[in-house]
DNA sequence: AATATCTGTTTCATTATTTGAAACTATGTT
DNA sequence: AACATAGTTTCAAATAATGAAACAGATATT
């Protein structure tokens, strides 16, 4: 493990659940040395990736970050048609939906389009979602390498409800289904009453690079919504597949009519 | 310096200007050699901060730096707050207004909020501003600290116009000037016809972290304009400064409480 | 009020990693 | 076919990273 590999392993551990770090705790989650860890810090924070309030000597994230971002978004803007993609979802769905990044073989939420509903799935952007148990990390999975999903399928995953399926072999039977369809349905995977339908986009080799997904209270959700919630992801999925600059996996259902797609499949999983 | 500061410091290369570089033109740009950037590099694709386009080699900036943006927002939520304050501005000018914040002891435009009328200013995020030459940089200068501001006063101070101020003991005297004032005036520095109006906002210490600035074609400004525009600005100053976390310049008029710890609804002693 | 126990930071001899020139490979150009 | 260019790998020499322990500045405990 080289230096530089160690120095951002730490930037890994800043979180939206944990978006502030003492020293003596990211030596410990990290297993280095304290001496280490601070030298690291420093030249993190030297780069400006990091600063240190001057008062609690925590690190946080610093200034630097937001403007690689923004650079970032430059040339690749996904923001500007992730948002009308959202916005179009909600509009047709009345439901909250949200778009999941990979980074560092993790997915994390990056945009949230809230339901006007005031019954309404909260959800909020920078989490990270465990793939066996939500939408969209299976959808995700069902379209990923090989290795990659024989990495995230190990035998002892997490039941964050009774309603989480932890056995991988049934987990690898459902992504088959899935993979088939073009979208997932989670429900109660990680919240009891809540219902998950997730499509993935692609980049240009044709492997996921994230997901869109609607997630709504089970008590108004029926089977023929889901379905028809999932035949309308896939379409989202093809657009936002294009406007990344991929190209679609061989399986994935593109209905060969760009535009609203309407067909109404009446199999359940 | 420290492998983590060469490393790091090919991340600052990346800018709006230049979203994707090549290897080659890394090495030359920061001096060193190329077996180590490609080393470098491939640590940080490593990490996520990058990624390499597989058809033409290039890098460009990876999916982690969105997530670490939003981590960082998710805990110094500046967008939020900061977006309502160039509404604001925007809303009692008409004016484009824009917000700039410190990384790298570079100055970067992070925020844009554009004029509704049709001939505007028109600026872009991420860009990077001269100090010398716009007006957010001198105000940035007039409050920043000594060495920091003689390092930015060289003798070869590029001119972008005619009415750019390129002479560093001339520049020192606005400085002063803009620093008792609270706000900064430049008209001219460069593009011709543009004038701009700024404040900054401050840190913990004290020192300033960013500005917020209004443009506006110079055919429909007046003095007195600039001077309202610039009055309006130190208030809008003193409450990012707030929303920040940090305290005012000692020097900046904050027209409450005059030199004391400001609380809410709490008059001067 | 004195002591113990946490922090974050610095030191320094030992050790392991980085370093850079050159070789190599792949791809494109004259 | 020879040449040029860009990315990647190699390897002994040079340098920077390492981690235990000491230090200092807080905060908590007796």
């Amino acid at each position: 493990m080289t230096t530089i590999d160690k120095a951002l392993t730490l930037l890994a551990c800043f979180t939206t659940d944990q978006p502030s770090q003492k020293l003596t705790d990211l030596a410990r989650q990290s297993g280095m040395n304290k001496a280490g860890v601070f030298r690291y810090l420093s030249g993190l924070v030297h780069a400006g990736l990091l600063e240190q309030d001057s008062e609690t000597r925590r690190y946080r994230l610093g200034p630097e970050v937001i403007r690689l971002a923004q650079v970032r978004d430059s040339s690749i803007p996904i923001r500007n048609w992730m948002r009308r993609l959202l916005s179009q979802i909600t509009e047709q769905t009345g439901e909250t939906c949200h778009a999941a990044l990979i980074s560092q073989e993790r997915l994390f939420t990056y945009m949230v389009n809230d339901s006007p509903k005031s019954l309404q799935v909260r959800i909020s952007p920078g989490m990270q979602l465990p793939f066996h148990a939500t939408a969209s990390g299976q959808v995700f999975l069902a379209f990923a390498a090989d290795d990659f999903v024989a990495a995230q399928l190990t035998d002892n995953l997490p039941a964050f409800t009774d309603g989480t399926v932890t056995d991988p072999a049934e987990l690898r039977r459902r992504l088959q289904h899935f993979r088939k369809k073009g979208f997932s349905i989670s429900e109660g995977g990680v919240d009891a009453d809540v219902v998950s339908v997730a499509t993935s986009f692609f980049d240009a080799n044709a492997l996921p690079v994230g997901t869109i997904a609607i997630q709504a209270p089970a008590a108004r959700m029926t089977d023929s919504m889901i379905q028809s919630f999932g035949t309308m992801l896939c379409g989202i999925g093809v657009q936002a597949t294009r406007y990344y600059g991929g190209i679609l996996s061989a399986d994935f259902p593109d209905s060969h009519s760009p535009g609203v797609v309407t067909q109404h499949h009446q199999t359940r999983a």
